[in-house]
DNA sequence: TGCCAAACGGAGACCGTCTCCATATCGTCG
DNA sequence: CGACGATATGGAGACGGTCTCCGTTTGGCA
């Protein structure tokens, strides 16, 4: 799996404070974005600065920690959704762009911070993003399969192209249901033409 | 027009003030982007902080007069594009697409901003993203004209979908010809279906 | 129990935003 | 032309966020 790099288990209180630090985390987050103060974040955990600063060095890091079962969440999803064959290929792949919408938008600012990991093994958000982009690839390559897909199109710039969309939902400030039509632009877009 | 507001002239000194301060922000957003410190484009102009913020009040209204004859430029091509008939409907439009992306990734960060400013009339960039806007339903009011274009798909959508992708453009950290693939999907989920 | 590595926290350096007001400059009018 | 009021200036500094450094505390092991 992910690589395994020697970790020393952390003293108990190190792992108390941790935990704490990750659930005022995910409450900032949901309240004030992900862009929220981190200073704020430790004063909410009962931590100073500095305890947050050595727990998780960027934001990243400390959003990607938070995202955890995020990631799981999405990794099943995709795998309902592929598995799905209730559906005709044009319903499925525009429910499954507003899932996938729907999870990229958990936080606001949570977007950017995806789009800007996406291609960037350096960003610690990386993790993530590749697990959405294998979700998505998943489902795909389902629908592929179906012979409801363009062969010219490739599951990253799909990927690529509903994060943008979530994006434009968070910075416009519409809501997640009005992102409908320019959903089913992309899904037309995706879709092989009979 | 805009709505009248009666304004005096200003002063020789505030005038040559405004002048420098408007060029150092050009240069300043060009070489570091659209969030580069203002107070560095004050110091480039050679004028104090107070000087900047008093004539412009905020980062957007800078930018928004900063991106002047942007705007003319836009709605120049917008004409080009609409008269020309020498491009079947699907070439024009992707072509249109692109050039729409170029204008728009003009400043780092700057497709940010106008996303924020195209539903908010309080936003200062509001009046480029509207010029931006019209110029898009040109075109597209033109294509359609030609019958090329879905009816259940609206400008404002398209418009939002390409500074979306303008916008991955930016963050992902792309060149502007990497995303061709996912102007083209969403071309295809513009165009009708013979 | 005592020791040391591990962990802590918060003071404070740094940077960007934005304001306030004492000072300087413009342009007009006598 | 000189002087006065309106207009404009700049920079010191308050504020808020990021992030570090280091003297102090704490946990776990011998």
């Amino acid at each position: 799996m992910t690589h395994v790099t020697e970790v020393k288990p952390l003293r108990a209180d190190a792992r108390r404070n941790r935990e704490k630090i990750l659930v005022a985390a995910r409450d900032a987050f949901t309240e004030q974005g992900a862009a929220c103060s981190l200073d704020d974040v430790a004063k909410r955990a009962g931590v100073g600065p500095g305890t947050l600063y050595r727990h998780f060095a960027t934001r990243e890091d400390l959003l990607q920690e938070v995202l955890g079962d995020w990631v799981e969440h999405i990794t099943l999803d995709a795998e309902r959704f592929a598995a799905r064959d209730d559906l005709a290929p044009e319903d499925l792949l525009l429910e499954w762009f507003e899932a996938l919408l729907r999870h990229v938008i958990i936080y606001q600012g949570a977007s950017v911070a995806m789009l800007k990991a996406m291609d960037d093994p350096e960003n610690p958000l990386y993790g993530s993003c590749r697990a959405l982009g294998l979700a998505n690839e998943q489902v795909i390559a389902s629908v592929a399969g179906r012979g409801a897909v363009r062969d010219d199109v490739d599951a990253l710039e799909i990927g690529r192209l509903v994060t943008g969309v979530a994006n434009v939902v968070d910075a416009v400030g519409i809501r997640a249901d009005e992102a409908r039509p320019m959903l089913r632009i992309v899904r037309d877009g995706v879709l092989r033409t009979r």
